[in-house]
RNA sequence: GGCUUCAUAGCUCAGUUGGUAGAGCAGAGGACUGAAAAUCCUCGUGUCAGUGGUUCGAUUCCACUUGAAGCCA
């Protein structure tokens, strides 16, 4: 039997993902689900540039603003809930569209990778995060190597989240990362994901990014922030948001109004950068230039369909 | 108008007792499997303001020019 056919746009922010996807699901009856790691949270929404009402014209999404930023997500959830929802979607007849800038989460679907149903220990993690603080990384760096060697050989002695997860995934499972990764990609993929990739001239994207981030501040992030911190009073990652941070760190008296503008619009631009390096790296990915008419870039996926 | 100080990477500044120079930031490239808007790695040639002079050799010393800052009138 053939896979269906399941169209994924990404590219970095402010590329004009959302514009695009809108107009595409219009013309082949297509429904939405985001892949974006913060767009997921709830109350949420001025700094993650979530789609309005307006703009979505009546297209349903999916995946968006359903998850209280009082709680963890990972991408193991995104993959489960994601496959759910696209399944539910081509149940209904209709062409998913996956739309976002996250790319570990892109990756999860596109490639099938399948997590193991474990628990996140918050106990551990604490445990491992005090003794880095107390003996130093490298001692936790020689226990990760003794456990696998092979994946340690990736990672480097100060990429803390990457050595600590060697740790955790062999205290949760009592496997070793190589041997989890081995086998989290034996499923064959599922459905048959079509990959489109936006891209600008470096200069014009972040002066897109630049521009919006002043809007992001007109519009009143940081009246949604304050009433995010009154809301809810734990973040265990929707405060890794761009944008959210360095407003808690304005409200703090850390900068100044124009120093957070600033401190967000370079470390949005180089976001965009990091997702750049990331999507390249899937070679079948075909890159539309933004810059052209959005018809054009329409018509050249309405071809692939 | 006079005096003083300064002019070095996109920015802020080191430095060379004369042998053509290096940090931080910015920027670029890369990695990425349960935090990923996170986390981490690599990358520094620039008429040393301009023109002359001294010298084997000047970014460094001298003169002039230009520009900036400060002080005095």
């Amino acid at each position: 039997m053939q896979k269906s056919k399941v169209i994924v746009i990404c590219g970095p922010t402010a590329s004009g993902k959302t514009a695009l996807s809108i107009e595409l699901a219009k013309k082949i009856n297509g429904e939405i689900v985001s892949s974006d790691s913060m767009q997921i949270y709830k109350d949420m929404d001025i700094g993650t540039a979530k789609p309005t009402v307006e703009e979505m014209q009546g297209i349903k999404h999916y995946l968006i603003g359903y998850v209280s930023p009082e709680e963890r997500y990972s991408v193991a959830d995104y993959k489960k809930d994601a496959k759910k929802v696209i399944k539910e979607i081509l149940g209904k007849g209709k062409m998913p569209i996956i739309v976002g800038g996250t790319g570990l989460y892109i990756d999860s679907l596109i490639y099938e990778i399948e997590y193991q149903d474990i628990k996140f220990d918050e106990k551990y993690r604490k445990e491992l995060e005090q003794e880095a603080e107390e003996k130093g990384l490298e001692e936790l760096y020689k226990r990760a190597k003794q456990i696998d060697e092979k994946a340690i050989e990736k990672i480097s002695p100060t990429d803390k989240k990457r050595i600590l997860r060697v740790l955790e995934i062999y205290h949760a499972t009592g496997k070793t990362k190589t041997e989890q990764e081995m086998e989290s990609r034996k499923k064959e993929v599922e459905f048959d994901y079509q990959v489109y990739a936006l891209n600008w001239d470096r200069e014009k994207l972040y002066d897109r990014i630049n521009k919006r981030v002043d809007i992001m501040i007109e519009q009143g992030l940081i009246q949604e922030v304050e009433q995010i911190l009154k809301k809810y009073d734990k973040f265990p990652t929707a405060m890794q948001g761009l944008g959210y941070k360095e407003v808690v760190d304005y409200l703090n008296g850390k900068y100044t109004k124009e120093e957070m503008i600033e401190k967000i619009k370079m470390e949005t631009r180089r976001y965009a950068k990091r997702q750049l390096t990331w999507f390249r790296k899937n070679k079948q990915t075909k890159w539309l230039n933004a810059e052209d008419d959005l018809q054009k870039n329409i018509n050249i996926i309405l071809k692939d369909i």
